[in-house]
DNA sequence: GGCCGTGCAGCAAGCGCTTTCTATCAACGA
DNA sequence: TCGTTGATAGAAAGCGCTTGCTGCACGGCC
């Protein structure tokens, strides 16, 4: 059968509670002592029970990351960034902590079941990311449930997100609202005044920020919007090739289309160069997100870079309690707008 | 305190064992029993210790997935592919589990000791996805812990990745050379005779099996190869932006560049336009993998489509005993050549 | 010389759950 | 009416580890 600590102890003439404490270092041991305890791990191929372990120690050394979608760079690049603050393998961080990449797919109730099996697994933090799904009954279900994780001392830190009212999470928010007010401010400075936008999800905090700020941008400028330039989809190409069509059937005369993010910008320029538009002549395109593809755009896409790693990395961090949470537990991360080849002055 | 299944027993007026009985379902218990327990776990709000359960039952219900990069829609279309079969909060299948996404960065030392961790909690399951380091010690000393780990009761299945021999995993190889040969022959059918070839990271399978295809087809076809022509680099934009800028150094009269994958085929597309070259009139460019941006790029990108999201839930799925493997343990899985605008004739 | 502080190691009591084995009880056929 | 059987429920023994407390030897100190 496997090997257990008894096994250990047996082979290095020591008891249980010596090969233990050998093992997690927290304890004196003799040097001699240990060295025959490491050796005999060493010939057996001892490997710790995890669970008995967490289940004796009352912790863990999981560590969860929520993302909305996984095949998703904006979240790839996130979980990256947490995943090597966490510690794990090769981490600078010593104790060895397993991080678990968990897709929610932006369900709500996912998100939940998964919160409920971290909470079960005892994570010793959990990570948030990406916006958050609004609602009363799911707001309130997830702040009850952090609020029960946090009470059984896990760190909760929320990634890209929204603070949580009425919980002790951490919140490391992105400045959306800013970041799209100062993208289509950009637009509006160069004379565009017929825009379309390409919302995400309706009911994604993120979407709402990222509407606002075009909007606000535009009633700072006096331009008057029209709700038909707003069309709604998901948080990918294939949603912006489509939604872009349909902006083109109301509104043929638009000049510029603001995405919701980068992959949606993409599928807008193909729709675009597809209904014979040239880029950004007939019509300039604006992303969000600045992920790696969208400099190879052609041409190479203007938008909003936002610190993804940099923001995983502090997330990181913060859930293994290396960094200072933010002062009254919230930081904004503000967005840097890049303008690039997409966006020009409008086609008179 | 939190709450124990004690606790639950109770209130609900029963011993621990019929909770535990009603909480796992395989074992009859009446239902007006079956009631009151699940009123008392509701009230209580009672969460399963998972260590607990796992030391009590030996089992655990964590399934690890290994990915060289997180950030890498290849790597994350897989994971996200393999995490739905496996059932998860959402999956179909009824017990609910929790995969686990490993980043390991594409070195072996932390995929060993990201499969110590899951072999310390006992995990249901391994998938390890994307190619493997080649090198004797490495392949050795994980092929020794994949044994451990099905000694252990974990099943464990390669996805994308050669088959580990003298191992009993399972693997869904990808036909990386038999992809690569067909592009190359296309090209070559196209009239090029001078080829670039971008390669990734040496030591890597999937490396290696690309190229002795893109060899192959030369070969077959009677076109003598410079080795000064393969540039080896990573898997990513940058290295081909670099790559091909060095390969133009070498032969500016190269009339094709064929990449390792996708995003080194965006990165050679913007140092070729940067050094004033048309694609494909002046420089062909093929990729790999056909990832979603691939169809973006412009021209759209001739590549190999490799369906990893299929291959990705055909793992999950024998991951979790709900497919019959492969017969020998092996399966072939084939890319499909997608000729697209980035390819063309040479120019004369 | 007796005492005590110090440094290490062991004992043993759990951690919260699962599961085998046993007990109970009602129904039922003989 | 009684033994038998089937369906449930409970008692209790761990699962493999951690850790508070105890034990012991050694050396320095008064």
């Amino acid at each position: 059968m496997t090997v257990t600590l008894a096994d250990v102890a047996a082979r290095a003439q020591v008891s249980p509670a010596t090969v233990s404490r050998v093992l997690n270092g927290n304890y004196p041991v003799a040097a001699s002592t240990r060295e025959r305890v490491l050796k005999a791990v060493d010939e057996l191929d001892y490997v710790l029970n995890g669970p008995a372990s967490a289940l004796a120690a009352a912790t863990s050394d999981l560590v969860g990351i929520l993302v909305n979608d996984i095949a998703d760079p904006f979240f790839g690049i996130m979980a990256s960034a947490i995943q090597s603050e966490i510690g794990g393998p090769g981490g600078r961080a010593g104790g060895e902590r397993l991080a678990v990449v968990c897709n929610t797919g932006g369900s709500p109730e996912r998100e939940l079941t998964y919160l409920t099996l971290l909470q079960r697994q005892r994570a010793a933090a959990v990570v948030l990311t990406g916006g958050a799904v609004e609602g009363v009954p799911h707001a309130a279900a997830i702040a009850a449930k952090l609020r029960k994780l946090a009470d059984a001392g896990t760190r909760v830190v929320l990634c890209g997100r929204p603070p949580a009212p009425d919980t002790p999470a951490i919140a490391l928010t992105f400045d959306n609202r800013g970041g799209a007010r100062q993208l289509t401010e950009h637009l509006i400075g160069l004379g565009h005044r017929r825009l379309g936008y390409i919302a995400g999800p309706k009911e994604r905090t993120t979407t709402r920020h990222r509407l606002e700020g075009h909007r606000d941008a535009l009633a700072a400028a006096g331009v008057e919007e029209d709700p038909r330039c707003t069309v709604y989809g998901r948080y990918d190409r294939r949603s912006g090739y489509e939604a872009t069509l349909e902006l083109l059937r109301r509104d043929p005369a638009l000049t510029a289309v603001v995405a919701a993010n980068d992959s949606v910008a993409l599928g807008a320029c193909a729709a675009l160069r597809e209904s014979g538009l040239r880029i950004p002549e007939d019509v300039s395109v604006a992303g969000f997100d600045d992920l790696p593809f969208s400099v190879d755009a052609v041409p190479s896409l203007t938008t909003v870079r936002l610190p993804l790693a940099e923001a995983g990395a502090r997330a990181g961090r913060i859930a293994m309690g290396r960094e200072e949470p933010p002062p009254g537990g919230i930081a904004t991360v503000r967005g840097e707008l890049m303008v690039r080849g997409s966006t020009g002055i409008p086609r008179t």
